[in-house]
DNA sequence: TTATTTCTTCTAAATTATAGAAGAAATAAG
DNA sequence: CTTATTTCTTCTATAATTTAGAAGAAATAA
């Protein structure tokens, strides 16, 4: 089986946890975030394209919001491939480190 | 800081856990049990090569061994450096996890 | 000598990551 | 209205990483 790199890993577990609010911009944010660094657009959608078209996201435009700016968004959900390679990507990481004294 | 990628994680893993049977044959043989699948040298070799450059692993000419075949190998083990950015990277793994319910 | 084994080096191609310019779609301001 | 501003996504080019496997090197065995 093919295992998930460490950016697509961080992308499939921030649209798992962000929920009905996961879409670029909070995504983006939450990225940075966790890895404590500003990160480019181009690094979050990327990946989030290749994550979709590979079946393991899928997505939808929502209705733009009554704010200033309000473009539609395009939100992002796991598909059941996705939740499924995110476990297996955990329980690689888990044995991984199982014994490791580092 | 930069993180490790998933394949650099495993081999620095690797590496420490192979403590002074650190060469390429046996590491990649603990690679392919870890991933559950074969993987060629090349996937091995230049990855360990690009760590040992930027520092995180230093290497050595080990003495030819009295079997058939005794090309003398090539150990490896991890810096200060290695060992340090290891520790940041399970880290940055545990508190991707941490309140993660997949 | 030649074959065989273990191990590493090298190189080319595929994949992934990253930056950031450009474009699209909405509301606010004048 | 018309222009500015804001939010958000798409696109594209480049850099970095991964991967396969052919080739080469260094030893012992036949």
């Amino acid at each position: 089986m093919e295992f998930l790199t460490r950016m697509e890993e961080i992308l499939l577990l921030t649209v798992h946890q962000l929920g009905t609010e996961a879409y670029g911009v909070t995504i983006k944010a939450r990225v940075e975030e966790l890895l404590g660094k500003s990160v480019s657009v181009g690094a979050i959608y990327v990946p989030l394209d290749r994550l979709t078209k590979h079946g393991l996201l899928k997505t939808w435009q929502g209705e733009s919001s009554p704010e200033r700016g309000g473009r539609s968004k395009k939100f992002y959900k796991l598909t059941r491939d996705g939740l499924a390679i995110l476990r297996e990507t955990k329980a690689l990481s888990d044995s991984l480190w199982a014994d490791a004294t580092v």
